[in-house]
DNA sequence: GTTCCACGGGAAACGGAGGGGG
DNA sequence: CCCCCTCCGTTTCCCGTGGAAC
């Protein structure tokens, strides 16, 4: 496999002339085929200038669609624009939600967001009150004063945990502030966000929704042109790598974000070959990339359970008894855990596990029912070839031995033949 | 139309690991 | 020291559902 070669790092011919306009976090100068989003947008913030009481403003879309880019983009202006003015005085804070699952913990990032610039100490994740938290945080949002902009980032995370959305556009008149105005930007990726929150945060929660729609093929393409004009050297795109890059996203998901990625494995793929350009193949090879990337790292986040679940799939599939049905797949779990010394988790929890998974795209679920005494059942099998799972279990501490069962077990069936040729 | 089954969503609760604060 | 807080993966219930067989 790998060998150690001679010069192995020497300087490849290069397609990149500044890769920095592919990355995630490049904040482009303009934003392009967003102008009536951006419009509303800025309507939306008007009222902070004018020192009139402004609503709360949601951000729908799925990931990729501009929303973070346009709410960067808007603020700096707006902090920019605020300067002018002696009577407005405003701060922002941004708080990404990414892993933070309830209202407890964003109010808590919102602290240290905040005491962080001033270079306070910061408060722990957990052992106060809900309550105190809030008090700590209504404090500093009154020791700045002003109009405060607070940008909740994938605010979705939080699901029904929303007593923050309601605690904060309060503050105010419940008397926890005197001092400051805050004014809530939720981003959400969930479009039935606002309508599963609870009625009473519905009710005090007067907003003004902004929709970011999936991006087609052609507004895809004029995202990427200038940025790979910018990204690559001259004559180095085929002319058909930006459209492809383009379409595929939208085809995927609309998602600026995957076509840009593409765009750039692209490139890296390119001049890994040592090629003078980037190509339609190129392309290709990089939307199976990083499909492939994606998989395997949605199986090496799993936990011992989720593990062990897929563990006992493989086995099935080892023995080519696929697609299995979850009751004979829980009693392989079973033996698999005892094998392992680890504790065994209820069928139920199996179930949930075994749909966790069909969600990531591993494994393929068909639905049976034979009615009357049958009754309705699911069967599953791998949706990844059975030799990618072998390799993140081998790398799975505990899960190598049982990697090793299960690949000779494969090998006397002739199971990873096929696979191997498909990846 | 009725009957039957496993599925899967939901709710409540648990327990042990994070950590307050007096 | 003790009693308080939240979090997470889990267990243990309950219940509505689809659809072939009766």
């Amino acid at each position: 496999m790998w060998q150690t070669i001679m010069g192995m790092f020497q300087r490849d011919r290069q397609v990149f002339a500044d890769a920095e306009p592919l990355d995630d976090s490049y904040e482009p100068e303009d934003i392009r085929e967003r102008d009536e989003e951006l419009e509303k947008y800025q309507r939306a913030l008007q009222p902070i200038i004018d020192n009139r009481p402004t609503s709360n403003i949601f951000l729908y879309g799925k990931t990729g669609t501009g929303k973070t880019v346009a709410t960067k983009y808007m603020l700096s202006h707006l902090e920019n624009d605020t300067a002018e003015y002696d009577d407005v005085h405003l701060s922002t804070v941004w708080v990404s939600c990414e892993n933070l699952s309830s209202s407890y913990q964003v109010a808590v990032a919102l602290v240290n967001e905040l005491r962080n610039s001033q270079d306070k100490d910061r408060i722990s994740a957990t052992g106060y009150s809900q309550q105190r938290v809030f008090d700590i945080l209504y404090e500093e949002l009154d020791a700045l004063g002003g109009t405060v902009v607070i940008v909740l980032d994938e605010i979705d995370n939080i699901g029904n945990s929303d007593d923050i959305l309601y605690g904060l556009p309060r503050a105010r008149s419940n008397g926890y502030v005197d001092d400051v105005r805050p004014v809530i930007v939720g981003i959400s990726n969930d479009f039935q966000f606002r309508d599963n929150l609870s009625p009473k945060v519905k009710d005090t929660l007067a907003e003004k929704e902004i929709l970011f729609p999936p991006y087609d093929a052609n507004q895809l393409r004029s995202i990427l042109n200038p940025r790979a004009e910018k990204a690559f050297h001259d004559d180095v795109l085929s002319d058909d790598a930006v459209p492809l890059c383009a379409a595929f996203a939208a085809q995927d998901t609309g998602s600026a974000r995957q076509a840009i990625r593409l765009l750039r494995e692209a490139g890296e793929l390119a001049q890994a070959a040592d090629s003078d350009t980037v190509t339609e193949e190129h392309v290709r090879e990089a939307q199976d990339e990083l499909e492939k990337n994606q998989l395997y790292e949605g199986m090496q986040e799993l936990t011992t359970q989720g593990h062990a679940v897929l563990c006992a799939l493989a086995y099935h599939q080892a023995l080519d008894e696929v697609p299995v049905r979850s009751r004979d797949l829980y009693e392989r779990y079973v033996k698999i855990c005892s094998h392992l010394d680890a504790d065994s988790v209820s069928e139920r929890r199996v179930r949930d596990h075994l749909s966790d998974m069909n969600m990531l795209g591993l494994i393929n679920l068909f639905e049976r029912n034979e009615g009357l005494s049958a009754g309705r059942y699911h069967e599953y099998e791998l949706d990844v070839p059975l030799k990618s799972v072998l390799e993140v279990l081998l790398d799975t501490t505990r899960f190598e031995e049982l990697a090793n069962i299960i690949q000779s077990t494969a090998d006397d069936n002739n199971l990873l033949q096929s696979d191997i040729s498909d990846y």
